[in-house]
DNA sequence: CGTACCGTTGAGGTGAGTCAAAGTAAGTGG
DNA sequence: CCACTTACTTTGACTCACCTCAACGGTACG
């Protein structure tokens, strides 16, 4: 096993609380001790599994390294990706409160470090805490869930602007503004992963991607993107132009 | 208005628990009461509005009878219309506990009859029922939200497919049992409703009616159905036929 | 009896899928 | 470190399911 990971393994939850954004920043200190005692922590090389879709769930995945890519197999055979998550984000938790089995696979897309809160301490800090039963409830709520969480498989809406989309959607994590309002992104997802998120075959992506290169739009080396113009993403999303 | 709805409104709560599926069934009996006394009944004529989208939510609204459709118009301005809600059946509770505007609107598909739950009560349920607290979280982790509910806008699905899975779904609430394996639907949906839930045109099922009819699988007089053999159905979406 | 909506039908276009094959990158073992 | 396997990516030719636009027949309702 890799030690590089292990080496900078986080000891206690409080330094992966990034902000309130997180839902554990409902929890009292006391709380947060119980937490960080009965964590699992877990790393896991690019490509491996933190879970796998109908596993019965062992409580909720906390992810305080790298990305993790949400995908499922629908009952046509599918493959469909319906999330992307990052540090200090949380996974499971939608099996986990069903009390039914994984909707869903989670897969490393980068080498990725996840903590297991298992079921037993979940169920101690939700029936002490309203706080964090409310924050759950909201989250729930907001949650698109195992379904077009991107906006990105609506239907009549071209391939095109779907990835153009993504695009947007991923400036946040991966994207580095450049001179000007060029934009750099380092993504972490193959062909075939772009193609289950925007709900297409990877021949057509490429071929999408050809197209927007075509147009200066944005140039694709591998999984380095350049967008010249910020703007020229937004224009496509929003007026969706009749070619 | 129609005074036919209200004459045989319902006085108390107890009367809808139609069984331990529906949330209030988690309830003492007090807080049943408490239910029953703060609650607003209205009528709505068929194709009325519950609730619509962007509104602010002013509570859970509880389905005591008819049905109600729930759609939206997405970002593209695709109308999708994605539950079909009955008696005994909560809606708007997602945007409640979002604390954020409705992501849907609510329409009467026939004369109904509806509760509001207000806010404050709600609250004070919650904060009064860990149990109610736990089955909503489980309703919410279990609800696909906004999005394919009905497993119906799957991409690379055929419309006849899709169209065949929604006569399935449907046939709980209205269909009944013919002689041998028949059954006949007396559906509340327009085409252009049908159209709205499983991602399609209107023409679009129009035309896949007409080539369920000529094989013979579904016979439609307006809104209502004959399906000669019920396998035929499971036959379709099951094996997913390559023509 | 007209207005308005719903439903059907037709002609025509096309975006994206499918299949197949070649090219490229990435990881494995000797 | 190179040869080999395996998986990913690109390209091309072809097909078709569904959309669009437009017109017309039905049906409900004031």
């Amino acid at each position: 096993m890799d030690e590089s990971l292990t080496s900078r393994q986080l000891t206690k939850c409080d330094e992966c609380r990034f902000g309130a954004h997180i839902e554990w920043s409902e929890l009292e200190t006391s709380e947060v001790e119980l937490l960080n005692t009965t964590r699992r922590t877990r790393s896991h090389r690019r490509g491996g599994t933190i879970f796998n879709q109908d596993d019965e769930p062992q409580g909720i995945y906390c992810v305080s390294g790298g990305y993790v890519l949400l995908w499922r197999i629908d009952a046509f055979g599918n493959e469909t990706a319906f999330g992307l998550v990052g540090p200090a984000e949380l996974i499971g938790y939608r099996s986990y409160f069903a009390e039914d089995r994984h909707a869903a696979t989670a897969r490393a897309l980068t080498d990725c470090q996840v903590c297991l809160v298992p079921s037993r301490t979940m169920r101690r800090l939700l029936d002490g805490s309203p706080a964090l039963v409310r924050r759950f409830l909201r989250t729930l709520a907001r949650d698109p869930g195992p379904s077009d969480g991107l906006l990105l498989r609506a239907h009549q809406v071209p391939i095109r602007v779907r990835l153009v989309s993504l695009l947007l959607i991923l400036r946040d994590r991966f994207g580095v503004r450049g001179p000007d309002d060029s934009v750099e992104f380092n993504l972490p997802l193959a062909r075939q992963d772009i193609a289950a998120l925007v709900g297409a075959r990877a021949e057509t992506v490429t071929r999408t991607i050809k197209e927007l290169e075509d147009d200066g739009i944005a140039i694709f080396h591998g999984r380095h993107v350049d967008v010249p113009h910020l703007d020229q993403l937004y224009e496509i999303v929003g007026i969706d132009e009749p070619v």
